[in-house]
DNA sequence: CTTATCGGTTTGTCCGACAAAGCTAGATTT
DNA sequence: AAATCTAGCTTTGTCGGACAAACCGATAAG
């Protein structure tokens, strides 16, 4: 064998591979545009010129990263991936990783900070009935601890919504679907934690419709400040979260 | 027909769907760790008691979220997935959102800021060096706007991960994908644009290396800045990222 | 010790088939 | 004529079996 190879290693991608690549190509140039059939797996196989099982392999590959989903019939179409289909991926991604409550902790606080600054900046009269909308209903909940954590990631993800910038209700997904699962235990498990919680979203919102950018990264500081307060009553910071999850919130549910 | 159906659709998932959860949910809560074999098609079909075909539909799933590989020998085993992979997605995720510049802008100047924040906090001796290294490089190579903007990009990831938060160096890395193309047109565009380039990042090195936040945080927001104003002689923030791409990007490698 | 050979596995692909669910259009009822 | 029903066609999800190419391991030959 001579020293430098004179051929390099020809790529043959599976053909389960090439027709999920022939079909994503179509999608991102915006040549089918979201929304769009894309045929039946028979005309697939028609056009590609494969059998129907290596078609179906490709489906499921951009089926799992969005690009196309089933509509109420069973029919193929394009289709915008959605954020937090992704988001659980990455969740799971962070799970295994073994990350911390502090990593999470100190990521969510500079993330909800710039949601906020954000929503202060540009958050439009819809977005603000949205989020007076969540904080009537959380108000409505203040002894459940299970609902009202449930809405205290609504609001959120309605503030990320009223920054306006989909690149940071990105960013902040991931995270965020690991972070506020906890808000339940911590809620439940300090007195007044409920009422701490609408309390600070009521001064969010408060600062929001005022435009008061200040007010609005304080209240957003104080309230995460809470959560970590009652969370390290329950539970050690630098214990990754999936250890964290398997002892408390999973253990709660059954 | 009764007004309310007495019984709610059950929902039956399709079987490639059940292997694949059944796989999945096998490494998530930690019973395969990352490396071990998952073992053949023929053994899952026999697990399973499905057919082959459907068995590998649900492997083509759990590939595509990256829980499974094939290693060289293209037998299937665990991993931890990859950031990166899962960044590539949501890169392209934004992309068909047709985000702007300016959504991206603003959160990487959160992000990175954040991670200079850490970095400063937390930077090991490793992590330092290999910042060095990477400025030693950039400086010999400041003429040169491709090499260059690579290496800007590895600056980045490198702060990044000096600031031990997993979970930032996640969030900021689908931004930073299609953020950091961008350089190379903007270094190449302004005159001294690399030797600005150079100079920033030295600062901020020093910053991390004496522990001095405001400053790291300043030169970062400056560093970022300059990419601003660069790109806003070029192009217009507020134009979606796919179209920018189209014209300037895409264009120059042609 | 290296190279060559040869079964046995495993993957990627193909073919053909069928039940269940959805859709369509003609037939039937009101 | 409009609404409803029904029967047939289409499509998906699943199955069984098949085969070539690549890979693995072990044994035989140089």
């Amino acid at each position: 064998m001579p020293a430098t190879p004179l051929f390099r290693r020809i790529d043959v991608a599976p053909a389960y591979q090439k027709v999920a690549d022939a079909i994503e190509r179509e999608i991102v140039n915006g040549r089918i545009k979201p929304g769009e059939p894309i045929g039946t797996e028979q005309q697939l196989v028609e056009q590609f010129g494969v059998n129907r099982s290596t078609v179906r392999e490709g489906i499921r590959v951009l089926e799992e990263g969005g690009l196309i989903r089933r509509d109420s019939s069973r029919r193929l179409q394009a289709c915008l991936p959605r954020y937090n289909k992704l988001a659980t991926r990455l969740s799971r991604a962070l799970i295994l990783h073994e990350v911390t409550f502090r990593e999470l902790f100190e990521t969510s606080m500079t993330l909800e900070v710039a949601s906020v600054e954000g929503a202060v900046e540009r958050a439009t009269d819809d977005n603000i009935a949205e989020l007076a909308g969540n904080l009537e209903r959380s108000a409505a909940v203040v002894g459940n601890p299970a609902d009202l954590a449930e809405l205290d990631a609504e609001f959120h993800l309605l503030m990320a919504k009223a920054s306006q910038n989909r690149v940071l209700q990105l960013a902040r997904e991931p995270a965020a679907q690991l972070f506020f699962p906890t808000t339940e235990m911590i809620v439940g498990g300090v007195p007044e934690g409920g009422a701490r919680l609408v309390e600070a979203h009521r001064h969010i919102l408060d600062a929001i419709t005022r435009r008061d950018k200040e007010a609005g990264v304080l209240w957003t500081r104080r309230h995460l400040q809470d959560w970590r307060r009652g969370f390290e009553k329950i539970a050690s910071l630098d214990r990754s979260v999936e250890h964290t999850y398997m002892e408390h919130v999973y253990a709660a549910r059954q």
